[in-house]
DNA sequence: CAATATCTGTAACGCTCGGTACAGATATGC
DNA sequence: GCATATCTGTACCGAGCGTTACAGATATTG
């Protein structure tokens, strides 16, 4: 076992606590005054733990994306194409108007790549972004040899699509609208997915009840 | 005429170069240093002229929202619903793709407001965002009592669509799609617009040729 | 029981931040 | 020409930033 007084705190709720910080702030507006005293610990076990504050975001978002992984993992394993892409949307949608009491709106990823000039960060982030566009891509390459795409669609570009519109529902959420309009903007991106043309009358934008 | 000294630089241009800045940098990275040395000038006359960096941001908002103003106006008068969203999401790829060599990809509205924290700048962007999707909305208002939309389509809905694929849109630009990209997005969102199902042949994703 | 290794809190580091005091420069108004 | 008003550059302010030196506390190792 390792030597030395041990770790007075848990760094996994160290990380969630720090998570929300980042989540609410980004990254630079996130101080560490904020991420102690939000993570019940001092600068130095703060640096011991993680390097610096770029190291503790990494940790941070690697949590974060470990989370996601298996909610991908949810939503790769759907029947067929249009089953995927309505399980991705609403998926997203729910995600982002879950606040869990503590967390803003929207996508951690977003606030912070945008509010983060350091290239290599913001790089990390949009690789982790194209992973998932590829993951979808490679299921709708699947969906396409199962004939549950047509044979004229573009597996890239439907799953840059829904890249896309997971981006905007994120910036909706952020900026405060509810989980019901977010539901209905999916609903209109779904309706436009090959092949549910006769859905259209059931999904498309109609005046609310 | 006004007494005393002349200043001695163009508020208009100096509006220009920090716009650039901020669109980069985002509102908190963008430091006063950045900005004073891009705009040519020195703290004191920044100070002088436009009060604060959060007042030089607003102006360089202001002025962002003048030129959009215009592109709104073209958007709106088309003829029907229909190419009021097409233009619309065509013309923002075309705006996100195209950064003037000067300009990041992506809308200065979005990485502004992502990475601010001062809740009064935050309101103020989502207003303006607010204020573009209800132009929408009134135009889809006056589509529907035209007969260019169904009776069952709600304008509230579509406005909110069509602004959350902008912002999508945006984001993806902002991580470096192209504008060919962008547009093959723009089509597929548009492909699921009420009474437009005979597009959908021509206008859905397909394997680009 | 040392000896060693790691974590802890205090207190500070150098640096950059947004913002300004001040004196000199340059225009107008009389 | 002289008073007044505004802008300009230098040089600086206190506050907050991310980070760390250091000494004391607390564990394992032998």
């Amino acid at each position: 076992m390792r030597t030395g007084r041990p770790r007075s705190f848990c760094k996994e709720e160290a990380l969630d606590r720090a998570m929300t910080v980042f989540w609410r702030q980004g990254y630079e507006g996130a101080s560490l005054a904020a991420l102690t005293e939000a993570m019940g610990i001092n600068s130095p076990s703060l640096y011991a733990c993680f390097g610096s504050k770029e190291g503790l975001f990494r940790a941070v978002v690697d949590r974060y994306e470990a989370r996601r992984d298996g909610f991908m993992a949810e939503i790769l394993a759907q029947p067929n194409a249009h089953a995927v892409a309505e399980a991705y949307l609403y998926g997203v949608a729910a995600f982002c108007a879950d606040t869990g009491g503590q967390n803003p709106p929207g996508c951690l990823m977003l606030k912070g790549a945008m509010s983060c000039c350091e290239q290599d960060i913001t790089e990390h982030m949009d690789r982790l972004r194209a992973n998932k566009e590829a993951m979808l891509k490679k299921r709708f390459d699947q969906a396409k040899k199962m004939g549950d795409l047509p044979a004229t669609a573009s597996p890239a570009t439907l799953a840059r699509y829904l890249a896309t519109m997971a981006s905007g529902i994120s910036m909706q959420a952020a900026s405060g609208a509810s989980a019901k309009e977010l539901r209905e903007v999916a609903a209109i991106a779904l309706a436009s997915w090959p092949g549910s043309a006769h859905a259209r009358n059931r999904d498309t934008a109609r005046t609310p009840a």
